[in-house]
DNA sequence: TATGTTTTGGAACGTGCAGTCCAGAACGGT
DNA sequence: ACCGTTCTGGACTGCACGTTCCAAAACATA
């Protein structure tokens, strides 16, 4: 599936995929259907693997900030893995929305879910007095996966792996609350009322 | 052009170009060569567009937060006139990055302009207090710009411009200075012991 | 109006596409 | 070992693609 990944759907031959798969046109036929399911499944086990990275990433104690950072960064590493190509998901839906219904729906549930997923860590932050309480976690989510989104076009023309890490910086420092008196923020205890 | 711009390079076919042209085929290759040039040619002059509009628009005088937000509000509104299409500069990078450098080499010189722009009113806003202290004029800018392209790959999924709308404003208030003894922190008190 | 030149646009071309088909290989039950 | 079933993959099909070509229309000059 590295093929719709790297060259987009509609530059991708048939003939590329039997080469890449191994398997003969009928067969590949038989077992996905046509180009288009064969090319939503792939973005679906993309986005599967994604998910899961983000679901088992998350977890309930510790520093949320830069646990966050770290997941990010982690799924920004897993797409540099296919160099150059950026993310699949972004690159599918700049090639095929808005026409593509399928695929719209499929991108809108995984957006949907890592916002949720942050939602829920920047609550906790909130709580804990990580998050800057100029923005609410919802809020600071949403911006967090856009600003991931355009990373990952940015990216594209700009390959510089410590350009995107500058960017996270600078939107993580600007999410954590003003450093003044409480520097380091040594243990999160914070008590359930 | 608006072909390219809502379908992207390979969806679109000479036969579409030719009834939105109104020309034929002969005359659309004596003027403008073959079907990529044509795209280069319509990237360029939509990119020389935004250009424009970003150049005219950013003054020199005045509350610069403000206005650069209403720059980039009109700059969406502009792409948003090609309902559901997002921006024919993100479309592109994604379908077309890294395997056509005519393309990338525009769309990085267009990101450097923005940015640049960006950095020169922001270099103004810190010297008027106006930026915040927790953050680098440039990484301000470079991180502005990286945003808007995420909002155009969202604005795809989710094309309700209240969004895009709530996304910017998130950043923009955390791209201003911590506003005085910050009244409203209802903190639930984390004890540092 | 007559003539040399440019422009137009539809017909035609070769290629490569997505998708189908089927002879034979691989497999499994007995 | 036999044979009914499933799976494999290369040959094939019709079509639509990007590109070229050229007769005729439009224009310019005198």
């Amino acid at each position: 599936m590295l093929l719709f990944w790297r060259k987009g759907y509609e530059a991708t031959t048939m003939n590329d995929l039997v080469e890449e798969l191994g398997l003969g046109r009928g067969s590949i036929y038989a077992a996905y259907g046509d180009k288009h399911r064969l090319f939503v499944l792939a973005l679906g086990r993309y986005l599967g693997h994604q998910t899961t990275l983000l679901d088992s990433a998350l977890g309930d104690t510790g520093p949320v900030l830069p646990h966050l950072r770290d997941v990010i960064d982690r799924l920004l590493a897993a797409d540099a893995a296919c160099t150059g190509a950026g993310c699949f998901s972004v690159n599918s839906i700049a090639e095929l929305l808005p026409n593509d219904a399928e695929v719209a729906e499929l991108a809108r549930r995984s957006l949907q879910f890592a916002e949720d997923a942050f939602t829920t860590q920047l609550e906790r932050a909130a709580r804990s007095g990580e998050l800057s309480p100029a923005i609410g976690p919802r809020d600071a989510a949403h911006l967090l996966v856009t600003t991931v989104q355009g990373l990952q076009i940015m990216r594209k023309a700009d390959p510089d792996p410590a350009r995107a890490a500058a960017c996270l910086d600078s939107l993580f420092t600007l999410l954590a609350p003003t450093t003044a008196p409480t520097a380091p923020t040594p243990a999160p205890a914070y008590a359930t009322p």
